[in-house]
DNA sequence: GCAAGCGCTTTAAATTGTCAAGCGGTGTAA
DNA sequence: TTACACCGCTTGACAATTTAAAGCGCTTGC
């Protein structure tokens, strides 16, 4: 069973030190339900290297598929992390580019974290092989 | 910004090319697929605010249900990122603790890094209520 | 005795993500 | 002219993950 914590969840008080949060609003909490959503840093980071169409970031991303990346490009332009811009090559193909809006480029601090404690602690325990496969950049 | 990026990146994925053999191995890649598990950031998070036992963290970490957690837990045991300890209270109690080991400690970093970036970028600007509620505790 | 807390496990649904294919359009080569 | 190959997606069926709900064995407190 999912214990107490109804939606209200959070920091019974109980929980030792600090604050709690007023009125339940509270941004890291949102801030990691979006982050964990799958395949949302990894376009971030793909972005991060420039912006992209949308072949072009599936290919990036590496093993998302086009129906998941298409929900997930939408949610993060409605949370205003990336946009949309229809660029219109001379004659008539019409391209889609993904960017990254300034307050999405800020994530870059959270993925050189991750960039940096991965280095450190994920060199080759695998232990668990999930098939995961190469990536190429640097950050 | 900093990525360097070679394009060319994770595997052929969806495609086919079975290249297989020793994909290039790229740590955050990696680090990104287990920190976007569901609950993995939440669990930390309320680690490193001290070491719980299994019911305290799923209070603290808020919403999320003990099948999920006994698995997230397992996985993270497994990547050495948190210790389960089983302590012997005086009589015959046995209760199970949970705290994040050196490497896991050092996520700490990732969690500041989104600590940091949501109160700037996510105060309540949100068009999207996920019914996301509080959490408590301060990095 | 009995409710309540502990650390879990099990079972069946609901939610999510994935595969494979396809649609309308364009550029390129045969 | 007829293929293909690539673009940006969408759809529908299916698998994987997450969830609620309940329960088990055990201990503590009233």
């Amino acid at each position: 069973m999912t214990l107490a914590a109804p939606p209200q969840v959070a920091a019974p008080s109980g929980a030792a030190s600090s604050a709690s949060s007023q009125p339940g609003f509270c941004p890291v909490y949102r801030a990691i339900g979006v982050l964990q959503e799958k395949w949302v840093l990894h376009i971030v980071r793909a972005l991060l290297d420039g912006e992209k169409g949308f072949n072009e970031l599936a290919r990036a991303v590496g093993g998302c598929n086009s129906a998941t990346l298409t929900q997930r490009l939408e949610h993060l332009e409605t949370l205003q992390l990336i946009g949309k811009r229809t660029e219109d090559t001379h004659g008539k193909l019409a391209r889609s580019v993904y960017s990254l809006t300034p307050a999405g480029r800020e994530l870059q601090g959270v993925i050189q974290a991750i960039d940096m404690w991965a280095r450190e602690h994920l060199q080759e325990d695998e232990a668990r092989l999930e098939g995961q496969s190469g990536c190429g950049s640097a950050v």
